[in-house]
DNA sequence: GACTATTATTAGCTAGCCTAACTAAGTATG
DNA sequence: CATACTTAGTTAGGCTAGCTAATAATAGTC
């Protein structure tokens, strides 16, 4: 299982290099997209990563154009950080390539295989938490 | 499937930072305990990295004593790396830890999704590859 | 108003991945 | 056999992504 999660991931890393996005910044990315717009504290505790390195992504991302930083309504602290319609873009593309990708990967494998992998990754997400 | 591999790999490398091997040269080595000692070519193209990458996980993992450099018998240029009895020692043990970690963050699942999962792993790595 | 807690950033460290450039050794060819 | 090509590995340099520790700015509390 964790020899699995790592050459997937290696895998999957080198084909998003062609999209010019990292998994960490898309995985960020799509949290935004899917769950709105979030605090920086926010966003780390969602994706478990401390708040120091999502602020960096963030700082990236929005070199990159992927997201928008923004003051929060009440606290002059907080930032809070929006996908860009850019963002929206690039991610859409990202899953897509993946997507492509998955499927050429499990071109060979019968329908209960990918089945069992969907729903390996659901078990997997939720538990992790 | 992407985002649980990520947060997967995320959760295991903090626990195995207290077995002191990281992921990538647990696999490595895990590789040359199974499948018996290898070139760094081979490990590397087993662990779909390029063979700088494996030169130096490799070094790092001779400077920790887990593996060993031979000279090839035939060819001069080739290094054959063997697992230590310390690196199987430490495979063990890493192995299980993580399994305890999977078993805690699993204990809440059925035996069904159990299962879901370790084919799921079975299935990705076969098709990574 | 002074003190403490919280939010984010910055700096500095490590690890892992890459490509490019190099050395050394094997192979093939005139 | 000498020259040219190929192959195996290492080294150098650059990038991303984690982390902790330290700092700045704002919020909340007594």
């Amino acid at each position: 299982m964790h020899s699995a999660a790592i050459h997937l991931l290696r895998r999957v890393a080198r084909e998003d290099a062609g999209s010019g996005v990292s998994p960490p910044r898309l995985s960020a990315l799509s949290v935004l997209v899917f769950a709105g717009p979030k605090t920086v504290s926010e966003l780390a505790a969602m994706e478990r990563v401390k708040v120091p390195t999502m602020s960096r992504l963030a700082a990236a991302m929005e070199e990159e154009g992927l997201v928008r930083r923004e003051r929060h309504d009440t606290d002059a602290r907080a930032v809070v950080l929006h996908a860009t319609a850019k963002g929206r873009r690039v991610l859409d593309r990202g899953r897509e390539l993946r997507l492509t990708l998955l499927e050429s990967l499990l071109e060979h494998a019968t329908a209960r295989e990918i089945a069992v992998v969907r729903e390996a990754a659901e078990i997997v997400d939720r538990v992790v938490l």
